[in-house]
DNA sequence: TTAGAAATTGAAATACATTTTCAAAAACTA
DNA sequence: TAGTTTTTGAAAATGTATTTCAATTTCTAA
């Protein structure tokens, strides 16, 4: 719930010409405080629970910001829509998907991140991020099988 | 164009209790013949200009199919909408993608797919498939910034 | 502090990919 | 070949995301 974080935010605003809103707090505030995945129904919801007034419409256009400011990052889509993830205070990760209970595990690994630097040398590209998604099933279902 | 894919293919759809219909083996045919990355709206557009009045929704429904048969694989969302290739004869790559000019480069390489065996051992899932999409800027869009 | 320019908001309209509905047509089975 | 079942194209519906617009808010600089 850093303080500051939310002062990094509003200097990352304000650096781009744009006003700094209660909207774009609350919003920030709210992503940062359910820490795991999500996606913008939830946030929605949780908004609204707590008497929220705030808009889809607000949430869809905080989104980008979020990301270019490199607080979120959009994870996988699935079921239709995007899911995102803080990425303030969080290794680098790949996930595993089970396509039957969609449950995703969060797997962290430096030998895959090493992997993937080397090849930015190998190929003169320059990384900005990746995705690795991994299907299949997990143990309960396969047992369930 | 292998016949004995098409055969397979049959079988398959048989195999499953559905009918075997031309429409089916069209979109079938073209996928195999455009043997590149493709969207819907790309095998619409083919089919037409070839005067075969196969409407979007079948396209749709095939699709599917071709994925659970192992034909197709969706390889990644984007500008709103799912983009396939055939996997059929074609080694794990994974995909680079520029963030500015959207060219998709693909690079197939073992020892990804290694590591991903390797995870797939010791977190016990039966693995499916993976996607791996690295995001940055190719050599040429360095140059333009 | 306050006026006024510029950006932002919520609500509704729109865009657009994908799915569903439905009646007509085609595929299959016996 | 008749009868059952599935599939088809067209149109409607769905659902996510974006855009529009008038009202409101932020912010700057008198
Ligand atoms: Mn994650
Ligand atoms: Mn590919
Ligand atoms: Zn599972
Ligand atoms: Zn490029």
């Amino acid at each position: 719930m850093s303080d500051s974080l939310l002062k990094d935010f509003k200097k990352f605003i304000k650096n781009k010409g744009l006003k700094y809103t209660p909207e774009r707090e609350e919003i920030l505030k709210e992503i940062l405080e359910v820490g795991d995945h999500f996606d913008v129904e939830a946030i929605y919801l949780r908004l609204k629970e707590r008497k929220s007034k705030i808009s889809k419409a607000s949430i869809y256009r905080t989104i980008p910001l979020l990301i270019e400011g490199g607080y979120i990052q959009e994870v996988y889509k699935q079921e239709g829509h995007s899911h995102y993830e803080v990425t303030i205070n969080k290794q680098p990760h790949l996930h595993f998907i089970c396509v039957k209970c969609k449950k995703v595990e969060e797997v962290g690994d430096e030998r895959f991140l090493h992997l993937i630097k080397e090849y930015e040398k190998e190929r003169n590209y320059k990384l900005l991020s990746y995705h690795l998604e991994i299907f299949g099933l997990c143990l309960n279902c396969q047992r369930e099988i």
